[in-house]
Formats: structure tokens, sequence, C-alpha cells
DNA sequence: GATGAATGAGCGTTCATTCAT
DNA sequence: TATGAATGAACGCTCATTCAT
């Protein structure tokens, strides 16, 4: 058997055993099992488990990235993007719970030997995310409030808003909720 | 040696060492020696790691909730409420980052473990925002909004701003950290 | 509370607790619990864990040693002395089966910490009843056969018999019993 | 080092420690030790402690049984098969002293963890032996007693003959021994 | 004497990682 | 390259024993 295929079948299975298990509880014997290879050949494409972890987690950032990657169409006004953005990622949740488990910790709580590494990944979002929102005050499209606040309440909705998802499986019409949240994110709660 | 604060000691030895270490990482043995206590003396009072803790868990949530207590006053427009809330909220992270490490946790992504039983604690405080701000659409404070969503990402918030304090020691002023944020929530980013 | 019955309710305990368990399964704590007494009063009156084992140990002997005192009387015939040897054992050890489990366990396979402490016990029993064949061989009662050796078989035989008893708490009829085991002990299988 | 003979090596060293120390006092790291492999090892072939001394038990009786396998001849008359089953008792025990020590504890007394288990294989041991003394009644070998109880003294004889060998390293002459037992039990003591 | 809170040595078991094949 | 048998460091937990009160 030639196939190449063996290291995609291994972060494949890791996202499935890391997030039904967690990191600690996560098995590499598990994973290999899974991915039909052998224990020893985990190690041939990752040095490590931290390693396979944080492969795997880029791994499906990424295809959430992609995902999200229409959002980057810099003709539409920011809000739209906001929009859009908070749309894709609901549906990217509800489509890929199991991702989600292990990709969209925030950092804070998370284990140690994790909670670093993560945190860097977030502030990469976060980053992305204030950018956004001082493109938006430039454009005279929001108030000229602090881009990083902005940020960070719109990142944290983002996080808070599929923990029932991820958790408990609960359905969600992600645009609906998207427009709900956006309703709330743009005019406020103020009479 | 009479007073028997040994629970206490290694309540607080706990809270430093989950936080620093994560909930894995930690050991028994060094929780006991911080808390200047033997190995064998932390399982005549917590029944093991896990319960132990949990009952950290819940000692740091009831300060948390202690420190909160004022905005249950009825009196004050849910909006003071919710700024004062806020307020509190960012200033207990602020002087207790270490316990904000351990505390603040949403849930996601923590370890399999934990997850539901964390989770489970974040539910009620969920339940208590929406509770609020169903009263705060009552009284007319606010639009008609959907309170669970409006309480999601309020929860969010909370928690996404104490992010960069928690895990990098960053400076902030609550107050006015509130401030900026409540504006955001309540009038909305919209022009 | 001056009584000073404190010590029999430990080896009172601590022969229902060590039956029940065995020596290492068998706590400390819940001997001191059944006897209704501190912990640290276990220490007063025995030094060590060992020390109440082997004096419960003899305790239980003692008792089962005074039941078999008739049997001294030298008047009887040896054979009858050892029916009623017999029969008082296994009448014993029918209304005593919770000691028998741990005072009749022959040392072969026991705990090394005891092996060889309950073995000396065996040897004295024996030891007793090869005196008791060589008096029946000398008065012409037994067949000249080694003392020894018939010593073993019947000293095998009064355990054997009570395995049942003690494991399944299977009923049995003392007397009869010993009746049977006597009868094929002293005119033998062979037609 | 190619050869693959760890699980029974792992067994051969289990024998050895488990009958130098007991159940108990065995620590698994000098079983790994002795058996020149490495702790985890042990896992491999064996799912705990008590599962390794299980099969360590197993393996001994296993050995004994195909040493007695001779008595299974069925052309010999019964009382030539219990002489002969005496025999080689005592022979294979004179040459595994050893052995002795953990397979013939007959369960009374025996740690409780292992008690009932142990008890079980003494069953089994009871039953051949009862069925063999039903035949030998049927045959009219023997008087018409209670086969049970027979067999229940002659397996007491065959336990309480081997107590000094395998407690003191009493030489003894299998076949001397063997045809003293068997007279006494076969004629009786009674003149 | 009586107590029970405190202790820490000790051990079974897990599992990431290695390496001979 | 692929494997999985072998490894051993690491750690949670137990419980006999001590000792201050």
């Amino acid at each position: 058997m030639s196939e190449g295929g063996k290291r995609e079948k291994i972060l494949e299975a890791a996202v499935t055993v890391f997030a039904e298990k967690g990191y600690h509880q996560a098995r590499i014997e598990e994973i290999a099992a899974r991915a039909e290879v052998g224990k020893g050949t985990v190690y041939e494409y990752f040095a490590s488990k931290l390693e396979l972890f944080q492969e795997m987690f880029r791994a499906v950032l990424e295809r959430y990235y992609n995902r999200l990657q229409s959002v980057r169409e810099e003709g539409l006004p920011v809000v739209e993007r906001l929009r859009l953005l908070l749309e894709l990622h609901l549906d990217f949740i509800c489509q890929n719970a199991r991702f989600a488990r292990v990709a969209f910790a925030d950092g804070v709580g998370y284990d140690q030997e994790l909670a670093f590494w993560i945190y860097e990944q977030r502030k990469t979002k976060l980053e992305r995310m204030r950018s956004l929102f001082e493109e938006g005050i430039d454009r005279g499209e929001f108030r000229p409030v602090d881009a990083g606040v902005a940020a960070s309440i719109f990142l944290g909705a983002m996080t808070s808003l599929i923990v029932p998802i991820v958790m408990e499986g609960q359905e969600a019409d992600p645009s609906d909720l998207a427009g709900q949240a956006m309703d709330i994110l743009m005019k406020g709660l103020g009479t």
C-alpha cells in the first residue's frame, strides 16, 4: 500500500478523537487505530502528541478560514462582511460541531500545555477582526469606538453563541441567529 | 498549631496550582506542598483530585458571586445593574487573574472529564443573565430582542474581554473598559 | 467511660472484620469503628495491625481449645476422644463460621507476612494430635501406623470438612458428619 | 533478542515472587525485574495484578494436572489410581515446593480478594475426586460410604501431608508417604 | 487513657515514545 | 516506510501509624 493519504487519515482521526475525548484523555493508540495505521506510523508524520494536536488544530482552522474566505471580498460593506462572517461561522459550527469542540476553545482555562499556544491562534483571529472594525470605523460605517474592544465583543459573541450548539447539539438556524446577533451588535439593546 | 484552616489552605493552594498548570498537569503532591500539608491530608478533605477541583471551582465562583451581589439590588435600572456587573466582573478578574484562569473557562474545548461539569456552571450564569435581560425588556429599558441571544452575547463579551488580562496580565481600567463595552452593547456599533 | 472492656471489644471487632475482609483488606479504621473506639485507641492495646491479628487469632484459638477441653479427659478411649474432638470441632465451626475463616487457614499460600506465624500455630495442633495418636497406638486401640502421618491425615480431614461450611455457609450435622468421617478413618475405605 | 517467551518468563517470575511474598506483598515491579522485562511489559500480557495471579495459578495447576494424567487410565482399579494420584501429587510437590506455596492453599483464610476464586478451583478438584470415589464404590472396591465425605478427607490428607514439605522444605519419600497414607485411608486405623 | 487529624511511604496502572525488524 | 512490542517515568490514592490535645 503506497498511497500517501496516511497523514490525512491520521489528522482526520485526530480531529475525531481529540474532539471526543479532549487532549489529555485522547490516546495516540486510538487515533492510530481509527486512522487504520500502526501506532508507530503516527510518529513518522508527527513528532509528538502535542505536535499532532497542533497540526490537527491548524488543519481545522484552515478549513474554517477557507470557509470564511468570501468575507474578504472587499467590495462589500464591513457590516455585510461581519454578518456574513457570523453566519458562515455559525453554519460551519452547525455542520462541524465535533471540530468546534477542539478548535474554538478560546484558551482560557484550557490545559496549560496548550493554553498559550491556543491563545496565539486566538490573537490572530482577534487581530483580523480588529482591522475589520478599524476599516468599518474609517469608512464611517461604525461609530468611532475602540476597535479592539469591539473586536473582542464580537469574537466573544461568536464563541458564546456556539456553546450550546457544541455542547448540547442544540439545533440553530445560522442565518436567523446571525441576524439577531447582528441586530443587537449593530443597533444596540437600548431603546 | 491549632487552627484548622487546612481545608482553606488546600483550596487556596489548589487555585494557584490548577491555574498555573491546568487540571491535568497539576499534581496533588504540589498542591499539598504549597498548602504546607501532607499529601494524605488532601484526601482527608477531598475525595479525589476531581472533587478537589470542583470544590475549588465552586469556592472561587462563590467569591465571585459574592463580589457581584450588589448587582441584585433591584431598585436600579437593569442597564445600571449590567454596567455594574461588568465593572465588578472586570475588577474581580483584574485582582484575581489567577482565579479567572480556572474559573472562567467556558467549557468548550476543556478536558472532557470536566467539560460538561463546567458547562453546567456556565448554564447557571447564562440563565441568571437571561432573566436580567428579560426584566430589562419587560421594563422597557431594552428593545424586544431575544433575551437568550442578548445574554449569550453579553456573557461572551464578559469572557472575551478578560482573556488578555488573564493570559498576558494586561493592565486594564475596569471602569473604563466596562463603560466602553456597555456603550457598544447598549447603543450598538452602527451610526 | 471507664470500663476496660475496650480491649475485648477491639478483639471482637477484629474477628469480624478480619474474617470478612481478610488480613490485607481489613482496615484498622473499620475495626476501630466497629469496636466503637477511636482509631488511636487500637494502638493503645496493640502495637500494630500484625500484632492485633495475632492476638485475635490466639483469642479465637483459645475459645476453640476451651471448647475442646472435654477431650482431654483421659479416662475415655482415644477413639472416643477423637470422635468427640471431631464433633466438637465441626460444631464449633458451624456456630462460628466467621471465626473459622481466619483461624483455620493452614498457612500454606497465606500471605507471607502471616504464613510462618500461622504455620507455628498449626504445628502446635499437629503435635497435640500426634501424641494423641501415639497414645492410641500405645494403648493398642490403633494399628501401629506412623502417628505423624495419621495425625496429619486427621488434621487434614478436620480442615477439609469445614471448607464448604465456612465458604458457602453449607449446613451440616456435626454429629453425623463426625460419625461418617470417623467410620472412614477408623475402619478405612476398603472392603 | 527474537524469542517471544516474554509471557512465559513473566509467568515464571510470577510463580517465584507470589510464592515468596504472597499475593499482596508481591510487587509487579519485582516480577518484571525477575522476568527481565519492563514493568509496562507485564501489562502488555496481563490486564492487572489479579489477572496475572490467576493466570499464573492456572498455569501451575495445569502443569500439576498434566503430571497427574496417568491416573486417568481407567483400566486400573480405583485404589491403584488413588495411590498413584497421591504419590504423583507428593512427588510433584517435592519437586515444585515453590509452586505449591501458591497453588495449594485451599482457600480458607486466604485473602478475600482471592478466597472465592481459589475456592472455585478447589471445588473442581473435589468434584473430580468425588466421582473417583463413586466409581470405587460402584465397582465394589470401597465400602458404600458417602463419596463426598471420602473425597473431602482424601483431599484434606493430600493438602495436609504437603504442609511441612512446603513450609519447611522437609524431605519426604513420596512413594513411602503415599503408601503409609493409603494404608491408613484404605484399611483404617482401627485394629 | 482516648482520640482522630495528619502523615508519607508505597504501589498499581497508564500511555507517550522508541526502535528493532 | 511501517509497525507494534517494549519501555519506564509519572501520579493518584490508600492506610498503617503517630502524636498533640
